[in-house]
DNA sequence: CGTAGGTCATGCAAAAATGTATGAATACTG
DNA sequence: CAGTATTCATACATTTTTGCATGACCTACG
């Protein structure tokens, strides 16, 4: 049934639903443009739908090409999955895990422990996908996952490495120029970092401090890690993990008793990778070396 | 990363996987065989991996092969997928939905819920995939499926329509010719007919049926669809649903106390086809086809 | 308002993939 | 045990696909 469409159209279709165009399709795919066009032609008369309006400025995908973007997706991600576990055979620990996480742990706790196990491995290849958007286990756009929330998913491994604590941090050197707060009401005097539109987590949570609400940051951004940056050059007050401000000698921490906020760790893989030596002893790693860096849960 | 192998040659390879050889793949896929060995070499190549041992008898999986088969599935139930919803495009109700159920749902209770449904809506194809094997959902193998058991995978919406009950059955002339068991002892004496290997549910219900077990069986098969035939060409007795018994005034159901056994019926699908106004239609029909069929829970 | 940089579409040549035909080796069958 | 029907591999012709070059068009910008 399926058999009549050549499977590198879906890849060209995908191709130019990210670029938005046949040149810029060309380019990623690297083949030249009017092979693109011809791929899409020949899909849109396949399928019998127009995928793309066309224009001089590019191509603007129909509802029709909307709808058939997520299983074009899943095609794009089982090839890499394959791609990935190919990688993977032979002798020794060898091949590819990819690992997500959120923006601040991937930067400034993941590369030590990555490090330490590509010591041990040499021919291990880690791709580290930074992203708040969950990745999808299930559909292997990641292998291992570490994130905040307890996968609801059946058919993952899950393992819980410990607690995260957020506080409000600033830098000392803030501190002496600005004065520091002795009661929280004081913050609105303060430069505070926030968020801008903030996930619905983050939304939820902030709810329980009123002294810090979006209408007083001085700098909002969206950006875990800019948040991060923005604290550490003494750009304002704003909250941050608590582990990562120990390391910090330059960083004080205000309101340890009224403002704190905990988040377990969970890491998580595809149960049946289990049997993959490289994605189980990634796992491993990831769980001790976070399991070091965290909180007990 | 993955742009440098053309999603064409993982068609071939599953090609190559299902049939066991070049030459089949090549007539499965409509190309020639030398085109399929060429694909295959050059996934090789690619992969770095041996994919398959050559014969002159056909080519046998490398266990590295065994372990993609699974992602180059994925990719081709994603294209099956996207091929579905791109022909219910456009204006009315038109488009394919793929179902899933057992063979003896399909066979016997499916088919006069898709004929009204296809009256009603004559652009709408239905593709019915008989299996015992629980097809995945969250894959997209199939739109919808009918199924014994509760889903346990979020995101999928699902509904009990109702329980079927099993009973041991024969025709009333087979009764007359070898006797009605009187007691349950009695089976002992007669052409039983039951499972072979049968499914872990199977087998796990049969323990509660002491005569009822697999060295008594006369004859034996795993297709629920024989041992309905069987049962209906008076073979001897054999278990089926007393829905289906009732609609045949040859059969007699046996120790309706004794033998019961009730399963729930589900029909379940991805949460996203609620807004595929033909998948969902399907849903709704089969729902209450079942309904009627079973039954209330 | 003209230029620069981007887009897609088209004609033609080159390259690549495919198909056909054939050979060699194996497995089944009467 | 010979004959038939498989299989895969190879050589060569053909078709198909692709790339290149170009033209037409739109947008942005000085």
């Amino acid at each position: 049934m399926t058999y009549d469409i050549g499977w590198d159209l879906y890849r060209s279709f995908l191709g130019v639903l990210r670029e938005g165009s046949l040149s810029g399709a060309a380019r990623r795919l690297g083949v030249a443009q009017p092979t693109i066009g011809r791929h899409i032609a020949a899909l849109e008369e396949a399928l019998g739908v127009a995928l793309f309006t066309r224009s001089q400025s590019g191509l603007l995908p129909t509802d029709a090409a909307s709808r058939l973007v997520h299983y074009a997706e899943s095609m794009e991600a089982a090839a890499a999955a394959l791609e990935r576990v190919a990688s993977s055979q032979g002798p020794g620990m060898r091949g590819t895990v990819r690992v997500t996480a959120s923006d601040v742990i991937g930067v400034e706790v993941l590369p030590a422990i990555i490090a330490g196990l590509r010591e041990q491995h040499p021919d291990l290849r880690v791709e580290l996908a930074l992203t708040n958007k969950i990745q999808d286990l299930l559909r292997r756009e990641a292998d291992i996952a570490v994130r905040m929330t307890r996968p609801r998913q059946v058919s993952l491994v899950a393992r819980r490495v410990g607690t995260i604590e957020l506080g409000l941090h600033a830098t000392r050197r803030y501190l002496e120029r600005q004065g520091t707060p002795r009661q929280t009401g004081d913050l609105a005097r303060h430069a505070l970092i926030g968020f801008d539109e903030g996930t619905a987590f983050v939304r939820e949570a902030a709810k329980s401090f009123p002294d810090f609400q979006r209408d007083a940051f001085a700098i909002s951004t969206d950006s875990d890690l800019a948040q991060l940056a923005l604290i550490r050059a003494g750009a304002g007050i704003g909250i941050c993990q608590v582990g990562l401000a120990k390391r910090d000698a330059a960083l004080v921490r205000l309101f340890p008793d009224q403002f704190s906020l905990k988040m377990e760790i969970w890491v998580s893989m595809h149960e049946d990778l289990r049997n993959s030596p490289c994605c189980r002893i990634t796992f491993d790693a990831l769980a001790e070396g976070l399991r070091f860096h965290t909180d007990p849960p």
